[in-house]
RNA sequence: GGAGAGAUGACCGAGAGGCCGAAGGUGCACGCUUGGAAAGCGUGUGUACCCCAACAGGGUACCGCGGGUUCGAACCCCGCUCUCUCCGCCA
């Protein structure tokens, strides 16, 4: 969330800003509520002053008629501090609520827009493969080659569930080895995480992990939810606590499932492991010194980078339009590899996100850095290294071969231990 | 899951209704001392929010979290969470 003050105090950027933004907030009700507050504060802690002025009285030696109209007073005063207190606690959970609808500030050069259409393409890497022969579309490959069932996922636990099978396997565990072999070679500390995280780090990441439009999990009769990526537990790592400065940037990988209700999801580009209720996922998340966050962005963006043209994958660079870059996000870049079996002739799809978040998470999940005795809230990115099930289309339908087989990239092989994958049926 | 013990500032640790934002110690910072260092001495050393031009000053709150009792609560009462020990269960 944004500083209630900030947002008082740049009222007008703010604005604009949640116009460019596409969402619906408002930062002047937000002013206004923040006026309110502080001059209920105000007169709270004036009143408290008064009451302990008065009941510091009270030690002393008095008569008891004294002390009687001192503790009569006492009361009164009592009274009155509850009915305000009782007023700011409603007026503090309006001015919550309101202030969290305010996304985070924009990049400058981040494009204006509305919706896909407005990202603005960045660059281009590889080539687009060209085939002899129809191609075919992962579903189809992951069952000929008898690696992804659908069917039986969705008999055993519902719609948009897959088993992975035999080289399937493989495939996910060497994706994740070379994955995190990369990372670990960048310096980042490896982690593998709960799958499971409280409601309030979820929510201090900028997801919501109640309510009906929610794209999260949330479990029954506890406060907390599935991770739908393990930003939010790397997220939730550090918070209430400082990081010394000297530790900056903090470089942190995390395995996980992510568990996605995906509701309402369903279209044209959905089907099979495109977009799934459950996957797994290498994340990346740096914890930045405030100055650092955009080079560490674009940091982030080239390991993404570097871990795709290793798979030998084309794909493109998109820098995120205002109107799709959620809450938290500053500034997004998405990696979108080309996906032969999308549509008619092939498509992009999404594969990798990175987002400079700022100072947005950290101030709900108070992260915070002391330098030369100024205290601020450290800068919070995160990118995906490989979300293997789409990685996992990528690579069926850009090595897929005439007969059905599909190569496997070398950098691959080595965790794979097979070259390619034959047809089975 | 059952039983017991506990949760105080960066850390250790006092505290058992008003004199406590909190003794003492350690650590840390600065200064003095020294050829230099150690020791020693002195001073300082939490967070958040509000007022304010002010990292000058003032105020309020915070002793795990949330309620309650009281004129007044770190201290009393209730609920919760977490940690430790023992038992059970188990990959």
């Amino acid at each position: 969330m944004l500083d209630y003050r900030f947002i008082k105090e740049n009222l007008k950027e703010v604005k604009e800003n949640v116009e460019k933004r596409r969402v619906k907030a408002n930062p002047e009700l937000v002013a206004e509520l923040y006026d309110k507050r502080n001059s209920l504060i105000h007169d709270i802690e004036d009143l408290r002053k008064k009451r302990n002025e008065n009941s510091s009285k009270i030690s002393g030696k008095l008569s008891s008629d004294e002390r009687t109209v001192y503790v009569e007073k006492g009361k009164e005063l009592k009274v009155k501090i509850a009915e305000l207190e009782d007023e700011l606690s409603k007026i503090e959970k309006e001015l919550y609520i309101e202030a969290l609808k305010i996304p985070n500030m924009s990049h400058p050069d981040a494009p204006v827009g509305e919706g896909e259409e407005d990202n603005r393409e960045v660059k281009k890497w590889g080539s687009v493969p060209s085939f002899d022969f129809k191609p075919k579309d992962h579903v189809e490959l992951g069952k000929i080659l008898d690696i992804v069932d659908f069917d039986t996922a969705t008999k055993v636990s519902g719609q948009k569930f897959y088993y992975l099978k035999n080289e399937g396997v493989y495939l996910e565990l060497a994706l994740v080895q070379y994955a995190l072999d990369t990372l670990r070679d960048e310096g980042f500390v490896l982690t593998i995480t709960p799958d499971i995280a409280k409601d309030e780090i979820a929510s201090g990441i900028g997801f919501n992990p109640r309510g009906k439009e929610s794209n999260i999990y949330h479990l029954e009769e506890t406060s907390t939810c599935l991770v739908g990526t393990a930003e939010i537990t790397l997220g939730g790592y550090y918070a209430n606590s400082f990081i010394s400065p000297s530790a900056l940037p903090v470089k942190m990988a995390g395995l996980s499932h992510c568990f996605r209700k995906e509701a309402g999801a369903a279209g044209k580009f959905s089907k099979g492991l495109y977009r799934v209720h459950q996957f797994t996922k290498v994340e990346m998340f740096i914890y930045s010194h405030p100055l650092q966050s955009d080079k560490m962005h674009e940091y982030l963006l080239s390991i993404e980078e570097k871990i795709f043209q290793g798979l030998g994958l084309p794909y493109r660079i998109v820098d995120t339009c205002t109107g799709e870059l959620g809450g938290p996000a500053y500034r997004k870049y998405d990696i979108e590899a080309w996906m032969p079996g999308r549509g008619e002739t092939g498509g992009w799809g999404e594969v990798t996100s990175a987002s400079n978040c700022t100072d947005y998470q950290a101030r709900r999940l108070n992260v915070k850095l002391k330098e030369d005795g100024k205290k601020m809230f450290v800068h919070m990115l995160n990118g995906t290294a490989i979300a293997v099930s789409r990685a996992i289309v990528a690579i069926l339908e850009n090595f897929q071969q005439g007969d059905g087989s599909v190569k496997i990239p070398s950098v691959l092989t080595k965790y794979s231990g097979f070259k390619e994958i034959e047809r089975k049926v």
